[in-house]
This record gives C-alpha cells, structure tokens and sequence, in this order.
DNA sequence: CTGTATCTCAGGGTTTACCCCGATAAAAAA
DNA sequence: TTTTTTATCGGGGTAAACCCTGAGATACAG
C-alpha cells in the first residue's frame, strides 16, 4: 500500500522539523515535501504529488487561510488540515471557510494528529474537541452572521482604539456625537463587551487593530 | 567525548516529540529525559544525569518559573535554557531573575538552539536577538527610574485590561474605590496616555497585558 | 534620623461613557 | 416593491471616568 503523502507548511523551523521526523517514524506516512513559506508551497504544488497538507494559519508573507484557499482553486481534492497554536476564535472559523478538513491545535499529541490525518485522508472530518466546544459556543453565544460588523463600526473601532473620545470622533468623521455613541453601543452589542476596555481588547483579538 | 545530556520539559506533547528527535539527530546531543510536567521534572532531578534542561514556560500544575526555580535549588550547575512561544516581556524578565541561561523562541531554527545549548553548555549565555531588541527597547523607551510601575499598579493594569471598572477592582483588591482611581491617574502619567483606551494598546504594546 | 517611594483614602469637581427611548433617510437586499 | 440594513441624530438620564488637591501610614535607603 502507498504511503500518504504529507505536505508541511510551517514557518516554525524547529517545530516543522521535528513534525517531519516524527511523521516519517509512522507506519504509511510520508513527508514529501515542507516549507515555510505559503508561497512557496503554491508555486510548487503542481510538482509534488501530495495527499494531504498540514497548514499553519500565522506566517508571513501568505498566511495559512491565503494559501488554503488558492491552493484548493488549483487542486481541489488535496486534503488541508489546518495546524494551529492558539484556539483562535476568529482564524478558524476562516480556515473552515477557505476549505480544510481537519483543525488540529499544535498542543496535540502525535497520536491525535495521526487520527486526524488518517481520517481525513479517508475522506472524513477531524476538528479537535478545544474546537468543537468553540463551535459550540460560538453559535448560542453569537450566530455570526447577524453579528457582522459595517464599514462604519470598523471605522470607529479604530478611533476608539487610537484613544480618541467620541466628541473627538465626531469631529474627525463630522457627525455627530451621539452617531458616535450610537455606533459604540451597536459595537458593544456585536463584540458583546460591556466598556470600552473589553472592546479594545477584543478589537486586537479579532484583529480589527494591530498594535505595533 | 561525551554527548550532551539534554532534559526536555515541554507539555506541547507534539512539539516535544520532534524536537526530541531532532536533538537526537545532532552530534553529540542525547535527549535524556523529556516530560509534559514541570512536577516530574523536580521529582526525577536527583535520579537523571542530565547536563541542560529546556524548560517551556506556560505548562499547567508547575510553571518553567516556579520549575527554574526549584530545580537550581536542588541541582546549581543545571543549565536550563527557556523556550517560548511567546517573546512575552514578563515571563522572559521572570525567567532571567529565576537563572535560565539562555532563552530560545520556538520559532528559532534548529541551528540557533544548537548553538544555543553549546554555548550554554560552555559557560556562556544565549539569548534570541528578538530577546535582546526587547530588551534594549525597554531600555531606551522608558529609562527613567521615576517611571518604572510599581507592584500594585501592573496588578492594576491587568484588571483594567479585563475589563473591569474601578469599582470592581476596589472590590477584587479590598481597597477603596478612591485608590483605585489614584493608581489609575498614577499609570496614566507614566503611561502618557489619557484614557483607558491609550492605557490598554499601551499596556498590550508594552506586554504588561497578553492577547490570546 | 530623614527623605523618598509606595499604598492608602477623601472631597469635590468636570467630562465622558454608557443606557434607555425613539426617529428619519438612503441604500441594499429580498 | 417591500423589507432590511446602514448611517444618521436627538432627549434625558445614570454610572463611570478623569482631574485636582491634599494627606496619613509604612517601609526602605541614604
């Protein structure tokens, strides 16, 4: 029987090479092919002939959910499970959308993730239990759908989050304040946060505000 | 010549699998004892002859601090060499004061760690560029002794950053509200910033405060 | 012993945040 | 075309944040 092949795309150096050696001691497993780099991963998709990759969401140049994403346009029966060191709320729930199969957390044990790859590999799911209870909560704590945010709110949370006060917004959008407070109530509905701490914080998390 | 006794206490079960077997792979390096628990680590000090231990920070039951700690207490010619996933300014602060010798990102390669243990191993200490900028950052952005927060107010920060009003603090601290909101005014001068808002991104900017 | 830093607390004030309620107009979606 | 979403604005209120001043207790270093 032939060996599943693995493709590892992860810009931990350490991490990927020890997932290798550790891939390539299990019996049927094989690693043909890793990278740190998402891009490189793309450009030489068509040469390798892979079964199954193992994708990290955070690196440089062109994250995991980019890469997951077009690498499926260009084969869309390759298998991706998406390998990830934090739980992130807001980065799996893109990963899914952009099309992968499983979603192993790095804090995994070699066991789990062989589970994950073989079962995926047979054409079903694997998403560990951190994720499904996300999941879970996600939907009866916020059906996120409704809970989009507009232009306007982003606009705003990044003022906020600059240290600006809502008259000071106001000023620099030209509405009014109350628009501004308005806005801020609607954000705190969405981000389900009850100050503007939580919200700051919030905003980070998911994102909506890079610091440094 | 003698290999190297290398000790791996990491709770990122796949993590320590492969860095285990890349150690191994390099000459004159034998992984010795690897463990999830800081706690085994202490009990099974006396019994191991290991020469360096890399010791993770964020593990349940017994943090790399509290285990750093304990274990110079036992074995004083251990060197123990932290790696993180985080460049996180506390924990690193901590482990320096704790008597690591040297401090490894997992994001590093795994030439960087191998002259990371030889030159532990030697005498020397080790430490990640990215280690070094953070601290020189500190160095340069606020010199000043006079601006240096005490205890009470990076308590103070972290309630802050949880989103909790200041009433709510008086209450988780047993002070009074007035204190509360005196630390509050304390931070913001030395923070230089002029609302909660500043406060926060500052405190994440600065790492008194961990997103995700 | 004396200055300095830290932690504590208070009075009394202004400003801002936050929460109800309701409303209109335009744009987008159904 | 009807409905929903988005962006806009207001009144009127309470709670919290923020500012200024002053001050007592303790602990620590010079």
């Amino acid at each position: 029987m032939m060996d599943i092949q693995i493709a590892v795309i992860d810009d931990h150096d350490l991490f990927r090479e020890g997932l290798k050696l550790v891939l390539n001691q299990v019996e049927g497993f094989h690693v043909a092919y890793d990278t740190s780099n998402g891009y490189h991963f793309l450009e030489t998709l068509n040469n390798i002939p892979i079964d199954m990759a193992l994708m990290d969401i955070e690196m440089p140049v062109i994250n995991g959910i980019q890469a997951t994403g077009k690498a499926l346009q260009v084969k869309p029966d390759l298998k991706i499970i998406a390998l990830s060191m934090f739980s992130d709320t807001s980065h799996y729930t893109q990963m899914i959308h952009a099309g992968v199969r499983g979603f192993v957390l790095k804090k995994a044990n070699k066991f789990e993730l062989e589970q994950a790859i073989r079962t995926v590999h047979q054409g079903g799911n694997y998403f560990s239990q951190e994720i499904l209870k996300k999941l879970a909560f996600r939907y009866t704590d916020q059906p996120s759908d409704r809970d989009q945010l507009t232009g306007r709110e982003i606009e705003i949370i990044a003022l906020i989050c600059q240290g600006l006060t809502s008259y000071e917004i106001s000023g620099q959008l030209h509405i009014s304040v109350k628009t501004v407070e308005t806005h801020r109530s609607n954000i705190f509905l969405k981000a389900n946060v009850k100050n503007t701490a939580g919200l700051i914080v919030w905003a980070i998390k998911n994102q909506y505000y890079t610091v440094q």
